[in-house]
RNA sequence: GGCCCCAUCGUCUAGAGGCCUAGGACGGCAGAUUCUCAUUCUGCAGACCGGGAUUCGAAUUCCCGUGGGGUCACCA
């Protein structure tokens, strides 16, 4: 059974790249009739901001990503927020404590040696910290944990948890390899010296992320981990992780990172729109928004661009799912690995595409103009635009086909549909460009049919009469010097509304 | 700086040794259609990071450079 999930961190606004990960964990679900699931990661109690949960909950919901559990829709294997969850932790954090690394022969096995186990308590103070880590920089050195602590004997660690503050770390062995693989990036090999001894119970009883995600994951059957390639390099720890308390690793997919549209560095609030909630009230379509994020890292195999969430599903070509996966240590003489083999299938780019919001702008135009229908065009614009449900049914309806070639996002709506809700202002007329305004005034009075052919031809009339271009004829009608059709919007616009727009420009 | 990943038009990419005079899309430019603006259509400019090696033949394979990105927290 596939289980995905997305784990967002409450801290702002929502984020384009969750949703872009949220799309490949969705579709993925889907497509092998798995489980979708939300899990947030508030353990980060510094940076929680007061409702940005429920906003990525609800931005999730307007993509259409709707998932099968979630804090809103718990199922058996909750609670689906962190915070809730930190007896769990605890629980966990206790087995490491208390179990012996398992590269430790058993002979050798000390019982009061700190050293000797998974995790292991930790009293360096911030100061400590970050005068080892300047000192470590200053000689051009990784900075890393020195395993101070970990040379306490555990009876004297304990006696100290009693009144001091404290963390636990992982206690990562020297000296090994740790290979996994990635369906994306393949075979990832690093030596265990440049893995730190992360901390994995804060001092506020909080685990770190490293810790719940790899806890959370097994305890929820997470079965493919979608994220972002920003997460491999600490991907070995969860090796670690799970090779400690004997589990078997689910299988990772770090997805390429996308970049600003400078390319300098990912995508983020500094150097463009990273917030969902931009593109929402920009007037921008959640079905164009996640086309244009598969478009971006995934090809379709007839090279077609335009294409919707269903289609993608079913195109996008991934086999080897499930299959068993193992984590075991070698510590055979020289050969000191662990291993954690997967399988591998590359489905998409290796690269890190850039943003390009020319290109999602387009392809909203697209989805306007020929993939919605008119009637859910119009359902869209009266969401997105409330106050176009004050006019009538009918005058909407008949905009529909004269609007759709024009609007790029929703937003389009109210610019090019201004003097359908008020005359035009802000401009004063010469005196030539009120005699036609008159004339136009008079010609339309006396109009007994009034069609796009009648308004066309005196317009017509008057282009002739006044040697004038059209424009000006925008702005004394519209009051701006283009637009929609002007035969085709007056006439839906209808006789008494034309003139009255008319009189109150010339008053 | 250490470690990891990556490298085709400005951008997203096609390309899995000869089909490549390197194809498409966005953007740009020019033109056609037109009652303005759009839409639509046509055309133009525009790329294989560099150097070696393998081969009859390399955008495609291998090495070395270079460049870009990621990451090195009691943040996720």
């Amino acid at each position: 059974m596939v289980r995905t999930r997305i784990a967002p961190s409450p801290t702002g606004q929502p984020h384009i790249g969750t949703v872009y990960q949220a799309l490949f964990d969705y579709v993925f679900a889907q497509k092998y009739k798995g489980d979708f699931i939300v899990r947030i990661e508030d353990t980060d109690r510094v940076r929680l901001v007061e409702g940005a949960e429920e906003a990525v909950l609800d931005a999730l919901d307007w993509f259409g990503l709707y998932p099968d559990e979630s804090p809103r829709k718990p199922k058996d294997v909750g609670p689906y927020r962190q915070s809730e969850r930190l007896d769990t932790y605890k629980e966990h954090v206790d087995i490491l404590i208390n179990k012996f690394l398992p590269m430790i022969p058993e002979g050798k096995r000390q019982v009061d040696n700190q050293a000797h186990y998974c995790a292991y308590y930790c009293f360096c103070t911030k100061e400590r910290l970050t005068q080892l880590r300047e000192e470590q920089q200053r000689l051009k050195q990784v900075p890393r944990y020195d395993k101070h602590c970990a040379g306490l004997s555990r009876s004297e660690a304990l006696e100290r948890t009693a009144n001091e503050d404290y963390v636990v770390r992982l206690n990562v062995p020297t000296d090994y390899v740790i290979k996994f693989d990635d369906w994306l990036v393949g075979d990832v090999e690093v030596t265990s010296k440049d893995v730190d001894d992360q901390v994995l119970m804060k001092a506020d009883g909080f685990p770190t992320y490293h810790l719940a995600v790899v806890v959370d994951d097994n305890l929820m059957k997470i079965t493919h981990i979608f994220r972002g390639r920003e997460w491999l390099p600490s991907t070995p720890k969860h090796i670690i992780l799970y090779y400690y308390f004997g589990w078997h690793r689910p299988i990772y997919i770090h997805l390429p990172l996308i970049l600003n549209m400078d390319g300098k560095g990912k995508l983020s609030k500094r150097h463009g729109h990273s917030s969902v909630n931009y593109y929402r009230e920009e007037g921008y379509l959640p079905d164009a928004i996640i086309n244009y994020l598969a478009n971006i890292v995934w090809n379709h195999p007839e090279g077609k661009e335009i294409f919707d969430i269903e289609e993608f599903e079913d195109k996008l070509h991934i086999n080897q799912i499930g299959g068993a996966v193992t984590v075991y240590a070698n510590t055979n003489e020289k050969v000191k690995e662990i291993v954690s083999k997967g399988g591998q299938e590359a489905f998409i780019t290796s690269q890190a595409p850039r943003f390009d919001l020319d290109k999602l702008t387009w392809m909203n135009q697209r989805y306007i103009q020929e993939v919605k229908s008119e009637a859910e065009l119009e359902t869209l614009i009266k969401d997105f635009f409330p106050k176009a449900s004050d006019l009538p049914e009918e005058t909407l309806k008949n905009l529909i086909p004269l609007l759709k070639s024009r609007m790029v996002t929703l937003k389009d709506f109210e610019s090019l549909t201004k003097f359908f809700f008020a005359p035009p202002t802000g401009f004063v007329l010469t005196e030539t460009e009120r005699e036609i305004a008159n004339d136009l005034q008079s010609a339309f009075e006396g109009l007994a049919e009034w069609n796009k052919d009648s308004i066309l031809t005196i317009m017509k009339e008057l282009l002739e009469k006044y040697k004038i271009r059209m424009p000006l004829l925008y702005k004394i009608t519209t009051g701006s010097e283009r637009g929609l059709p002007l035969p085709e919007s007056l006439e839906i616009l209808g006789k008494e509304k034309t003139l009255s727009n008319l009189n109150y420009l010339l008053n």
